[in-house]
DNA sequence: AACCCTTGCGAAAACGTTTTCGTGTTGAAA
DNA sequence: TTTCAACACGAAAACGTTTTCGCAAGGGTT
């Protein structure tokens, strides 16, 4: 077992001092050319490499991203990370994952975990419990020790700091008045509880189309669902007895959900009903028929919060408290899922 | 801006040394309970935590697990660092996430820089350039550093190390032994050229299967898809030219797509072709026809994974140079991609 | 011969911990 | 009164770096 080797080890072995093994590889004109080479050939030879623990503990800086998402088998957090992680690659940095699991505690706790040293900032989406406490202090208590967050998607306006999200309200309005545009009249949507931020302002969106078109609000057309498990009922009493002709789906597994109960129920998708769901991810792509979608890009998403992170990283300065948030364009995708009436 | 406090600081504070508000910190007997009490409280006003980057320093430990996978826009992949993220996070330890897109560079420059002390230890999966130049260099040097490494998955017989893998070749057998038993004669194969390991073998088990029954090899049977953005051309002329009337795919997209062409073909499934999957991820599940599929438990995957290098990592002991190879077991789900004859 | 500047290198501090060892004070036993 | 143990605390080393500063030797100028 050939451990690695250090600077001190170096040294002895050269029977210089510590400084002079340090100054000679980092190509100090202090050391005498002589010294510096056979100092350089033989860190090269046992493969050298400076320890990053050491490293951080003298900059303080460690160079990794701490990156707190509700859960990672999701396809959406999945493509932010990948985007995170190619930014932060190409700037010299490294991520570390933390699943809250929709949890406010494991959130706490794995932040607080992070901040005694272990990363330079954060790049985080809340957790569903979190957004249903508002309980923002372990953020705020983070920022407020001079350490950048970043926050995307399920952000929160109680808290100043960068932001990076769509803009779920108008995607959602686009998305429908794309129905009232190919004339249907009974439009449902499907969407979670309120207390899911991105869950309200698509459903806003889906009230401020009707409303700028002079359609009442039908309350009967809105279905909001708890928990995917037994959302059936409800969605197939949308589907049958209030016979809406299209349906907005706040999220993808929403969309699948009804499109697979219409045809239980002998309901052709796109034919009878039409459906347009959130999210472009691999339920949306692969199923049959393929769901037309509103996409939010998850890789430019993570791109730019991992950009905002390491810009204020760098800028060394005090913080500028000027906090921006930035708005990943969406776009409406159409698949078999839809047609025109 | 209240900066992070430490043992220094409240030292001076209290003007004791920093011996005295460490040691009473963790409860020492040698500090009097007037001294104790008064530090803590003191701490605690203050909200002090260690650095971790200090303590990783002196205690040469990170408690920090490095995973390198190819991608992680991937619903196995995904499920697998959810399994380890779940053992880590009961054993206190940390994950740190690198991709290696495939690129053997990629994998080999995230390894290097973290093992200079970022983590204790390695969970991972080839990238498939690194499988198909078969140069393990940077493994095995990373191993003979001391540092544990544990590979899932994707994984080579070059390597001593702890493994942890599916009977690759026993599902895909077990999945053509079901189409035999079901009456099938002509059963087709879509699998990856053969430096991809676990596509390899489980052709070698589609072959296998067939042999055991006595029914011979026909190569025009098993299409090999090198590229999956232009692999239509030689899955419809499986399905309309060869008129094989049962697929085995070794991925989930292999099967989704050869579902697609079929139905484009206006054959039905499974009343005219039958299909069986690999992976049971969110394809599988959701598409329509919904598909049968050899499941593979990336959770206990990842599970069993972290806990092999945790093991190991909390051994101590100079390394018992045993390694072991876990298997995970499979199971056929059938959904409505597949029928009886 | 006295002075100064350059060259080449080492000592030491610093980052934030933990832990070993040493030391001064106190009280009790001899 | 002396001796010794127990008590309470501090100094310092160690982990592996980088960097500032100081210092000695050598060579050149007056």
């Amino acid at each position: 077992m050939r451990k690695k080797v250090t600077l001190k080890q170096i040294a002895k072995e050269l029977d210089v001092s510590i400084s002079t093994v340090s100054k000679s590889l980092r190509d100090s004109h202090e050391i005498s050319e002589d010294t510096r080479l056979k100092v350089q050939a033989f860190a090269k030879l046992y493969n050298y490499k400076p320890n990053n623990i050491a490293l951080s503990l003298k900059n303080k800086k460690t160079k990794t991203i701490g990156i707190i998402i509700p859960e990672i088998v999701h396809h959406f957090f999945a493509t932010v990370i990948s985007g995170i992680e190619q930014v932060a690659n190409e700037n010299g940095y490294n991520v570390i994952v933390c699943l809250s699991d929709e949890s406010f505690d494991k959130e706490v706790i794995n932040m607080e975990l992070l901040a005694n040293g272990s990363t330079d900032g954060f790049i985080m989406s809340l957790s569903k419990e979190t957004q249903q406490k508002k309980d923002f202090h372990h953020i705020q208590e983070i920022i407020s020790q001079g350490m950048p967050v970043v926050m995307f998607d399920r952000v929160t306006n109680d808290i100043f700091c960068d932001k990076v999200i769509i803009d779920d309200q108008e995607a959602a309005f686009n998305a429908v008045q794309f129905f009232i545009d190919s004339g249907f009249k009974k439009i449902g949507l499907i969407t979670t509880v309120d207390y899911v931020s991105v869950g309200k302002l698509r459903t806003d969106g889906y009230k401020k189309a009707l409303l700028s078109n002079g359609i009442s609000i039908n309350e009967d057309l809105i279905v909001k669902i708890e928990d995917i498990d037994n959302c059936s009922v409800k969605i197939e009493n949308l589907i049958k007895n209030i016979k809406c002709d299209a349906i907005f789906a706040v999220n993808e597994l929403f969309a699948v959900t009804a499109i697979k109960i219409a045809t239980k129920n002998n309901l052709n998708v796109p034919d009878d009903i039409s459906v347009i769901g959130f999210t472009d991810g691999i339920i949306s792509q692969f199923s049959t028929p393929s769901i037309s979608t509103v996409s939010q890009n998850g890789i430019k998403m993570g791109r730019k919060s991992a950009q905002m992170l390491i810009d204020r990283l760098e800028l060394e300065d005090e913080e500028d408290e000027h906090y921006k948030t930035e708005l990943i364009e969406t776009n409406l995708i159409f698949r078999e899922s839809t047609t025109t009436k």
